[in-house]
Parts: C-alpha cells; structure tokens; sequence
DNA sequence: CCAACTGTGTGACCTACATCACATTCAAAA
DNA sequence: TTTTGAATGTGATGTAGGTCACACAGTTGG
C-alpha cells in the first residue's frame, strides 16, 4: 500500500514536516475502498468527513428539483472532495458525492483536520494553501461560466484536463459546463 | 479613527489574539482613502495587497474583450477584497478592484500576511477560515449560476445582501448576476 | 442655469441553448 | 447468446435572455 507515499508527496509539495509529523497526521486518515456508482456522501447525510483520493475518480454533484444534476468537481487522485458547506457548518448534505470509476480514497473527519490544524501550525498552513488553490479556481470557473459560451468552456476544459475525456462519460461532462448533453454532441461534432 | 476597533472585532469573532498579538498584526496594515470610482487595482498591476473595507463598498470585477463587464465580488465593511489569482501567483492583475462609493480599507501585503501567518498560528488559521467561507460561498454562487434563471438569481442576492439595492446601480448588480442590464430592468418591472 | 454625463426604461429583433422525441450504439447481465 | 439498459447522436421546435436603438430621467460641474 502506497497510499501514504502519495498523500506524503502531495502534502511535501506545500509544506515540510518531520517523518514523526507525518506518520502522526497520516494516522488520522482512514483509507476506503469504493466500487464504480457508489455513494460516499448522499443529500441529507450527516457529512463528518472529507476525502482524499488515491485512485479513481469521483463527482461532488447536486440534484435539483427537476432532478437535473449539476457538477460541482471531479476529483482525481490527489484531489480532495467534500460536501464542504455541510462538513463546515455541521448542516445535512446538499451536495452528493460519488464514484465514477472504482476507487481508493483516505478519509480526514472534520473534527481530526481541525485537531490537526491546530496542533501542527504546518498542516494549518497545508490546509490554507489547499482551500486558496480551490477558491482562485473556483473563481476562475465563475468568470468563465459568465463569460464565455458552452463550446468555449468545453475547450477550456479538455485543455485543462485532457485525461477526464477518456474516463468521464459526456453526460457529466456536460453537466460540469452547465449545457444540455445533446447541445454538448453538437459542439465537439462540428 | 476606529480602524483598529473594526478590524479587532472582524478577527475577534473567528480567533482570540491577545491585546499586544493584535497591535503587532494591526501595525502591518496601511489605511487609505479613495474617491468614488477610483481604481485601486487596474488590469495589468502588479498586485501585492489585499485590501479589508472599513467604510465604502468596493467591486472587484473583469472585463472581458467586448468591454463587457462582469463582477466577481462586491465587498463591503468587513469584506476582503484584491485579485488573488494575481497575489498569490505572483502574475499581473487581470481582476480589476475599484471604489463604488468613497471608501476607507486597511490594506495588508501578501509578503505580511505570510509573515504573520508563520509567526502567529491564530493568525494563519483565521485566513485559513476566512478563504474557506469565501470558497464556500462561491460554490454556491457557482450552482446558483448554473440552475437558476436570472430572476431567481436576483431575488436571492437581494435576499442576501439587501443592502446592495440601495448602493449600487443597477447596471452593476445584472453585471454580477451575469445578465444585461436591460433584461434586469425587464425582470423586476413586473 | 444649462451642458454633459451617467443611469435607467422599453420596444423590435436575434441567437444560443433547452426540451422533447426517437434512433442508434455499446456494454453488462442473465 | 440474447436481453436490458445505459450512453450518445440528431432533428424539430420553444424560449430566456442578448443586442441594438432610442427616449427619458437625475446628477454633477462649469
């Protein structure tokens, strides 16, 4: 099991911290097996955790009354997902989580990333750097939802992140831009 | 003037510093004054400040090759505002950040906020919490965007932020809802 | 006081994208 | 192998919202 060489490397990327610090801080993950089209997290559950992904892939979703999803993330190995509003304000889920393809993921419950946070100012640090990296893309992402038209923000992504083409089914791919599946087709065939 | 005060009671209710803690962090912050529409972050400036609203109301927002505006944020007292992408990748400003009203803000360099941030751990994790909620809340704006149509997205800014009707013209409140200003005007005049 | 500008309303038209309906392909399951 | 069901393609049609054009405030400054 190599999962703590990876999420070591991820974190060693941001932050140094001794051997001793890591193994302390790598045993508060728990590793997850999940098999293709399982839930992790679904609307209404009580969300303690966040989820670091190892291998595989997930979607953080939501589903809104005409029962249309909207995709919020993909997460690829070293990516981090979460229903965050819930997990930070302690409120039932509204957003889902779950897996595409068959996956391994360490699972960091609220209350140890807080514990952690606050007895390694290093791994404070990991975190603030963690959710500023989201929040510039996130904006980006907004901008780019405003600004530009589907095929546009269909090129952006591929661009970004040529490797979701080959695992991520178009529908959800669709779902990602904010366009129809069928307006989607017509784009990348013309 | 009650700089001081404001900033003491925003950081107050996230960490406790104590008294000599908070007049060390304070010292780090440069108050300014800046007339109605005045830019305070143009495109292609080289960015090192964020900037914390005293009084005023501030917009960061980009422009686009149309000359179309869109706005990201509009930041009132107590709100936080710069282009971050710019600040924290070291690159020129793409954001723009300008005064709606006259405003008062304390502006803080990103080399002094990491210096804070490593020298106080309460510090680092106030900014920790603080880019969380704006993550968070831009995910919602992200979902809004996508699933909602434009007189919902209007009636749930004004919801939340009543204030802005009265503040800013209309014409910027469609530009950050992500319409034109005349489908806004058509929206509520019925 | 008038000029100039900035903000807003409203009509006529246009377009990107949604929705619905059905056909087709492909993979998993029985 | 056959069956079932996802995932995709494609046509016909509908609609929210964009764009352009112009009129009419309300404010600011000379």
């Amino acid at each position: 099991m190599d999962a703590k060489r990876i999420l070591k490397e991820h974190i060693a990327k941001i932050v140094s911290l001794t051997g001793e610090q890591f193994d302390y801080v790598f045993s508060h993950f728990k590793p997850q097996s999940y098999k293709k089209g399982q839930t992790i997290i679904g609307e209404g559950d009580k969300v303690d955790c966040e989820y670091f992904v190892l291998e595989g892939c997930l979607k953080s979703f939501y589903i809104n009354d005409e029962v249309k999803m909207f995709i919020l993330q993909f997460a690829m190995p070293t990516w981090w997902a979460s229903d965050y509003n819930a997990l930070y304000n302690g409120t039932k889920a509204t957003i889902n989580v779950d897996c595409i393809t068959d996956s391994q993921v360490l699972c960091l419950s609220s209350a140890d990333r807080e514990k952690l946070c606050s007895e390694i100012h290093a791994v404070e640090h990991f975190f603030r750097w963690r959710t500023n990296k989201g929040y510039i893309a996130s904006q980006k992402r907004l901008l780019s939802l405003m600004n530009n038209d589907a095929r546009h923000r269909y090129e952006e992504l591929m661009a970004l992140y040529p490797a979701l083409y080959n695992i991520v089914p178009k529908q959800l791919i669709a779902a990602y831009l904010g366009v129809s599946r069928e307006t989607l087709s017509r784009l990348y065939n013309s």
